[in-house]
DNA sequence: ATGAATGCAAAAACTTTGCATGACG
DNA sequence: CGTCATGCAAAGTTTTTGCATTCAT
């Protein structure tokens, strides 16, 4: 049972609902996942979760490093489990398709970016809205 | 009268309420506001103008091209003139001073990031959390 | 004059919180 | 058992909308 592992491991007591929200995380096809997706889908798995506790789950979920929250709309937050692994985010503007990617060489820009102008680097969001290219 | 050409050129009609806001974007020393501190400046000021008006001007702005709003926080939008110049935002997590910047070496690897997937880039965020650098 | 813009208050959308109840260790 | 987590409903935030009134052209 890895998912309670997890759990003891950030020092969450392992209840229900934290182990169910972990589960459809882990298990979902889209790893971007609003709290009202989640909440959805427990629903149709039968649990009777509230909604108020899936949004607590998700922030000590990030508080804990467990899940990364985006805010790719402005509007709407998303959580996805965090790989561990950084990477940056292209969005097909057409279907709404989420993307991940990595790159070295920009995250060196980046970095390069603001130590020349006497900062260091803390954090950074980035999104590249996309297209597909016509054939 | 500079503001009023904006604002006919962008085939809106010249009103109070739109002026104003105008010249509180035009003349603030933080070039990053949310519908709120426009508010705030317009009632400072005398201006008796609703707090749903100065969010639909916000927005007929930006669909004029005139503004630009931006998400740095996630709960509150900013709003900032279109200068024309495309930058991207630096902000120092410390101080919360948002700095603008631009890298055509950053706009290119992007680019190529997409071309590389098949995609082609429509539009981007970038956000850089930065810290000053201990001395 | 006439269609568009405004103000106000109400509603909407998302998220958080208070409090009594129930579950984990 | 004591404490922490949950559920529900209520409240909080930010933004949008309906409608009567006012304003720009």
């Amino acid at each position: 049972m890895p998912d309670r592992n997890e759990l003891r491991k950030a020092g969450l007591k392992v209840t229900l609902p934290r182990v169910k929200i972990l589960e459809i995380l882990d298990s979902s096809d889209n790893r971007h996942l609003s709290a009202e997706d989640i909440y959805r889908r427990l629903l149709e798995v039968g649990e009777d979760i509230g909604l108020a506790t899936v949004y607590r789950v998700l922030n000590q979920f990030e508080a804990a490093g467990l899940v990364v929250k985006h805010d790719f709309e402005g509007d709407k937050s998303v959580f996805e489990l965090d790989s561990g692994e950084h990477h940056d985010h292209m969005v097909d503007i057409d279907s709404g398709e989420v993307m991940e990617f990595f790159s070295e060489e920009m995250e060196q820009l980046q970095h390069d970016l603001c130590e020349q102008r006497g900062y260091e680097l803390a954090d950074h969001t980035m999104v590249l809205y996309v297209r597909k290219k016509k054939a």
